[in-house]
DNA sequence: CAAGGCGAAA
DNA sequence: CTTATTTCGCCTTG
């Protein structure tokens, strides 16, 4: 920053003699010429404004931010990033209240709210800005909201005004509202609900009742090369919204059958807004939800293909088009017979999730994100028995299609001929008119040639109108191919699911055009104190490197670092003294290791079965039984099979030993692993997650990254430099230099072959493509390494 | 029906 | 400049 406004002090003219000097060449100031009198022509013609800035510039040359303060190399400042410029965190003009100690909030102009949530006020405002903004950052005592154009969308269908939002957001500041924030609130309010995405006749519509908005939004030339042919006017009624109860809610309940559950937990609700704090919403007028809707509805029709590109272009210009599904006067489409088993309860904040989506009465297209074993499944069932018609839900893989079709038929009512799998194995259709058909994302997105019947069934699916797709695993969805769902199933709603709606690229975004907005986020800390998931205590174990370790790690090249890290004779110690500390303690352990090598290594070396991905499919279920029933059998080393559709067996205890660079996700997801743990330890904690990092080395960069989501959840991570008694374990691996260096050659002899194969792998296929095109890549099998899983079983 | 090719994701 | 590596699922062949 310095530099940039030195350079603009130096030399207003500076950019402009540049300029100039593209036309004429640099001519010396003695010398007059034409060029130099239309230059002074130009500083006259704009001499007063010339002069104020020079003036200004001058001024900023005496300023102190030209003279900032630099810490020494190595140093990491992290508190004064909120107060850059850039990330527009200046509190200067925001003047505190006279009574700023009673109340919770600050508010800043980039639209971030802070409430202290140690504030005897916080757990009132908290159901608010829940309901208005997005969290963003919850550990303990801090938490983090953001307003966006969503959140705020959001806010307002459910039933709040701008008005009250701007209103209540100024009563619990501690600061006055900035008034960009008031004029964003009301601005965002007049363009809400104005223009619709709606599917009629398998057709997709952009609607507004607003006809001078379309012919606005037709004149941008993005969105009228979406369209597919005229404009025509039709007549809809407004609907209503009484009466809707979500399956599965105490209401719901009471009108099936009065049973003596508990009511403790009972509050008041209205439906609509569940849940919310009686006196922040006691201003608010429930009726005039839908009252200035107008008869007439204008609408045009848009390409399959390019309706989310429709929906983005939409968002940009400030007019969200959203889905909205009037479910209950839809009389085109067959209803389905699907109900809860009576005796199913959801839990609280399943019933928040659901009145966010049937907030107006309506299905809203959304996302909602809640962690590993909170009943994410529970809640895509309840919102298909709310919708009641034909519904397909998408899985990431066939064994989760399993999961999902079984999960139907646990939860609810329906006929097992109603719902079908359609994967590579299993191609059917249900019986009836409608029903439940279970997929995978790769099953519909495939664009190479199908089989026949897989053909037909797509056909099938693509030529229907749905009443909801509920996508599973939904951070999937904006990979490149993935995508093509949005296009290819005609659904009018989509319910996205995750735990962890995270990517490391930029395409998170992508899922507020291709799905909807983000619905709800749940708060894993507050959902493990209500003791839904497991507590689960963190902590990262600092594992130094022994020198002749370290050494080769530095020298060798970049690609074979985490090999190293891995193998760090200090992080399999580390790794060996948990399993027997947590082995003894009787808890269930999981080691994952991303590297294949050094997975089977450790568990051979333990003598402990391993699972990675060439593993056959037999012997997978082999040994995921045998861990899961025998007692002899507490610890299971997994690679990064582990991370997604395996249904593993529950875990108290979950070591990782090297992970795949920076992923949060991954970080997230392994965590999620152990949340389903139950038993109560003496000291609170239900279940571990230990992160080995190899000291020094790019794992410590790494670690740090991946922790990020889990640290705004609230989950701090104790760092450990050394463990208890570790010296004085008996038995550890590698105690004997002789033992070290015997690793170390090892792992020195693994790192050459996998180079020396990478190089062969590339000469090869580059011989090849010299040789003979049409042999095209080589090298795929020489990756494929041929050795099964392996293991020892001890009481077998 | 088992195995391998191939594309794609993270 | 867009890597690396492991894994999955679909489809085809023997």
């Amino acid at each position: 920053m310095p530099p940039k406004r030195k350079a603009n002090f130096s030399s207003p003219s500076a950019s402009k003699s540049k300029r100039d000097s593209r036309v004429s060449t640099p001519v010396s100031s003695a010398q007059k010429t034409t060029s130099d009198k239309s230059k002074d022509r130009d500083e006259t013609a704009k001499g007063p404004g010339e002069l104020s800035r020079l003036a200004a510039n001058n001024a900023q040359r005496f300023d102190l931010t030209d003279f900032p303060y630099t810490l020494p190399p190595g140093i990491t400042d992290i508190a004064s990033a909120y107060f850059q410029p850039a990330q527009k965190r200046d509190f200067t003009d925001l003047a505190l209240k006279a009574n700023h100690q009673n109340l919770p909030l600050w508010i800043d102009g980039s639209g971030k709210i802070t409430l202290e949530n140690f504030h005897e006020k916080a757990r009132r405002v908290q159901e608010f800005l829940i309901a208005v903004a997005e969290p963003t950052s919850r550990p303990r005592f801090m938490h983090e909201y953001k307003l966006t154009i969503h959140s705020l969308y959001a806010a307002v269908s459910a039933g709040l005004t701008t008005k009250d939002i701007v209103t209540t957001l100024e009563r619990f500041s501690k600061n006055g509202l900035p008034p960009n924030i008031a004029e964003f609130i009301t601005e965002c309010g007049k363009s809400y609900g104005k223009v619709k995405l709606v599917l009629r006749n398998t057709k997709y519509f952009l609607e507004t009742t607003d006809g001078a908005l379309l012919q606005q939004l037709l004149k941008d030339p993005e969105i009228s090369l979406c369209r597919v042919e005229g404009a025509e006017a039709t007549r809809t009624s407004a609907p209503t919204i009484a009466g809707l109860a979500i399956p599965g809610t105490k209401e719901a309940a009471g009108m099936r059958e009065a049973e003596g559950l508990n009511h403790g937990v009972v509050r008041r609700r209205r439906s609509g807004h569940s849940g919310m704090a009686e006196d922040i919403y006691a201003l608010l007028n429930e009726d005039d939800d839908d009252a200035d809707e107008h008869d007439i509805t204008h609408a045009i029709e848009i390409k399959d293909d390019k309706v989310s590109a429709v929906a983005a272009r939409c968002l940009a210009l400030h007019y969200p088009a959203l889905e909205e599904y009037d479910f209950r006067h839809d009389n085109v489409n067959p209803d389905l017979e699907i109900d809860l088993k009576p005796a199913t309860q959801i839990r609280q904040y399943q019933e928040q999730c659901l009145s966010k989506m049937f907030g107006n009465g309506r299905a809203k297209s959304g996302i909602i994100v809640l962690p590993c074993g909170a009943g994410k499944t529970l809640v895509g069932i309840t919102a298909a028995c709310t919708i009641k018609k034909g519904i397909v839900v998408l899985a990431t893989g066939s064994m989760s299609a399993i999961q999902w079709r079984d999960e139907f038929i646990k939860w609810t009512n329906i006929k097992p001929s109603s719902i079908s799998i359609f994967s590579s194995d299993q191609k059917s259709t249900f019986a009836g008119t409608t029903g439940v058909i279970v997929t995978t994302y790769s099953m519909v997105t495939n664009t190479r040639n199908r089989a026949r019947d897989a053909a037909s069934m797509m056909e099938f699916l693509g030529s229907r109108e749905w009443g909801l797709v509920i996508l599973d695993e939904v951070h999937v969805v904006p990979a490149q191919t993935f995508r093509r769902v949005v296009g290819s199933i005609k659904g009018h709603s989509k319910l996205g699911l995750t735990a962890t709606l995270l990517r490391e690229d930029r395409k998170v975004d992508d899922l507020n055009c291709l799905i909807g907005p983000k619905l709800y986020e749940a708060n894993w800390m507050e959902l493990s104190q209500q003791g839904h998931i497991a507590r689960v205590q963190c902590a990262e174990v600092w594992c130094p490197m022994p020198a002749d370790f370290y050494d080769q790690y530095l020298t060798t090249s970049p690609r074979n670092r985490p090999l190293f890290c891995a193998m760090n004779p200090r992080k399999f110690q580390a790794c060996q003294y948990l399993i027997k500390y947590h082995e003894n303690r009787g808890d269930k352990i999981i080691v994952f290791s991303d590297n294949v090598y050094a997975l089977e290594i450790y568990a051979k070396k333990l003598m402990k079965p391993f699972l990675y991905g060439g593993t056959s499919i037999s012997e997978r279920q082999e040994i995921l039984d045998y861990f899961r029933n025998s007692p002899a059998c507490s610890t299971l080393f997994l690679s990064k099979i582990g991370d997604t559709s395996l249904d593993l067996p529950e875990a108290t205890v979950l070591i990782q030993v090297s992970a795949q660079y920076g992923s949060r996700r991954q970080e997230a997801q392994r965590l999620g692993r152990v949340l389903r743990a139950k038993r109560r330890h003496e000291d609170g904690f239900n279940a571990f997650f230990y992160s080995l990092v190899s000291k020094d080395t790019v794992e410590m960069v790494y670690s740090a990254k991946r922790q990020v989501f889990l640290v705004d959840q609230g989950y701090a991570f104790r760092v450990i430099t050394r463990l208890k008694n570790i010296e004085n374990t008996p038995g550890l691996a590698f105690a004997t230099p002789e033992a070290e260096h015997d690793l170390l050659q090892k792992v020195l002899a693994e790192s050459e072959s996998s180079a020396w194969k990478k190089e062969e792998e590339k000469e090869a296929a580059g011989l090849l493509a010299d040789g003979n095109m049409f042999y095209g890549r080589g090298g795929r099998a020489a990756r494929k390494r041929g050795f099964r899983g392996h293991w020892s079983r001890p009481g077998l």
